[in-house]
DNA sequence: TATAATATATAACGATCGACACATAATTTA
DNA sequence: TAAATTATGTGTCGATCGTTATATATTATA
């Protein structure tokens, strides 16, 4: 039995793949529906049909870019033995999907919406929730870590997720300015060198 | 000889201190002009007989930032006697500048301009020539250390200012999504913690 | 006091914003 | 084939965007 009516002439998760770079290139608010329906090659109420609403749209196209460009930083963190080589990790692959070619520099999740405005006000305080993930993905691993005697209890886990996840940020910025790879993974090395000095208890 | 015609009954640097205000909070393009007229308690013609447009206002607004607010930063780690001190205080007045009570988390220079969009393109522009001017101030300090020994000529200048600029910028993303002064001292702290594996060559 | 000059408040401009009404096209089911 | 259902393209909605025309108010100069 397949579905009545007359069928979408396009593939809705591609769609939705044009979406993201779009948001992710220029912001939510940065993004007009005349961009959108540029972009994805699609009539703004079939795009209505599909997603509902602008914000809905993006809202699923962060759940996309959390899903597979952004996902591959945690996903290959959380792989990591050890708390040391996860932060090492997560940096290290940040640098490089920041500064993937013909993608736009820099996480969506970072660059997409940094203020509380009246109309995208939802829309940050989600990308705030998603942020502060980050952080405390982080201080899962450091958990683990010290459960199995990696870290030192007395080691303020949350100060130090705060400083890799505030390193990565600061990284999406000199990635949005158009800093080369190479640049953005010396700045993952050099974070890595205050690392014995903060879990020294 | 006093000059003619009605006298402007605003004091201009006041309104443009309100305007720096409102585009500190909501960005170049979150903030409209309804929201500058409401801010500055100016009706539009006058902004415009006094400020040209929109994207001028915001640029003065940037400069008045750039001298005050953002200023204290760089001043206070330009008077340092070493780079190390000069990292650690830009780094900390940072923490305090980006925290200030009843005042907008982070720095406008990173959070008011960061998608290259059609309109704010030039906006866009300005604010990363500046950000890369952070860059180019610490490398200043940086070479100054190198010539009176304090840093050997082996260092890679670049890599450690742009290492300790992201952590800046990424201290403006967290203290926009509401950190505490303490937290963002840690931060600044950990970033520290860096600094002997990186100048040690 | 008359004139020139500047600032003001009101109101509106064309353009663009997100969103949708409508008629038509394409498909499945009865 | 007729009815039901869904998608599409065209066009446009009211709201808001940045900006400005216009008339009036306030000042210095002649």
């Amino acid at each position: 039995m397949k579905k009545r009516g007359r069928p979408r002439n396009f593939d809705r998760q591609e769609a939705l793949k044009k979406a993201m770079m779009a948001f992710w290139a220029h912001g939510y608010e940065g993004t007009s529906m005349a961009a959108l329906v540029k972009a994805m090659n699609i009539n703004s109420p079939s795009i209505y049909a599909a997603f509902g609403s602008k914000e809905n749209l993006f809202q699923e196209a962060v759940t996309l870019y959390r899903t597979t460009e952004g996902g591959r930083i945690w996903t290959a963190a959380l792989a990591e033995p050890t708390a040391r080589s996860a932060v090492a990790t997560m940096l290290k692959v940040s640098a490089k999907e920041f500064s993937q070619p013909n993608k736009p520099g820099g996480c969506l999740v970072v660059l997409g919406a940094i203020h509380a405005a009246g109309d995208s006000d939802a829309v940050y305080q989600k990308l705030k929730e998603y942020r502060a993930e980050s952080i405390a993905t982080l201080m899962q691993i450091f958990k683990r870590a010290v459960s199995e005697g990696e870290l030192s209890d007395q080691t303020d886990l949350r100060a130090v997720a705060r400083y890799y996840v505030a390193v990565q940020q600061g990284m999406s910025i000199q990635a949005r300015d158009g800093a080369s790879r190479q640049s953005l993974l010396t700045v993952a090395e050099s974070a890595m060198a205050a690392w014995e000095n903060l879990t020294d208890c």
